[in-house]
DNA sequence: AAATCAGTTCGATTAATGTCAAACGATCAG
DNA sequence: CTGATCGTTTGACATTAATCGAACTGATTT
């Protein structure tokens, strides 16, 4: 079996504003947004991200943009990827997850 | 003499992406975020806000605000008014502010 | 001049957060 | 089966942050 979602996600009607404020406000996790911004999945592990942290703290950011509501995750035998849920975003915040991406 | 501008405010040029969503992160300044998107400017006084904090508490979040670039002040004798920068922050970050405030 | 008022600053307390290392669980390779 | 790999969880530590009350500053009023 392969690609089943089976971490758990808000829904995005039970998702604050503040929530999701509250994960984007930290450097590394608006890194991670950066390179999902492309729309695909990608995988958790560590060369993916241009960052320099132990695997622990990437699983704690990624644990926290999933809870925020921000991804998803796709799990494949030991691996994992994780998605932008940028449609479901949009219609929940329209223009925010935009005008994030397109801040310089 | 009166409405002279003098509690000092970045340039949003210097101001990081960040930056905003960590002063924004926050219940309480979302709220203050959203009694100045009438674009007027409000005193600081305490009934103005809807918030039962001490007037240090508020305090703190008006520089936090300010510091951040949201927010400019006008001092007129021993009162001031707040007002949110939302000009310059559309030309620093497009379409951020209007997402923020249309958000529900 | 003295009292009052608006707001800031400071110090203390408490809670939340980012980071790491070590241990763990599950999957895959030999 | 054994060992390596991917990722999570846990616990510890340090840092940041929200809140309050008290003291303070400067402006206004009496």
């Amino acid at each position: 079996m392969s690609n089943d979602q089976q971490y758990p996600i808000p829904d995005l009607a039970e998702v604050e504003l503040v929530d999701v404020l509250r994960a984007l406000a930290d450097p590394v996790r608006l890194q991670i947004l950066q390179v999902l911004a492309d729309g695909r999945a990608h995988p958790k592990s560590q060369p993916e991200w241009g960052l320099d942290l132990q695997k622990s703290t990437l699983s704690h950011h990624f644990k926290t943009m999933r809870e925020a509501g921000l991804t998803e995750t796709l799990v494949d035998g030991r691996t994992h990827e994780i998605r932008l849920r940028r449609d479901e975003l949009a219609v929940r915040f329209p223009g925010l997850i935009d005008s994030l991406l397109a801040a310089r």
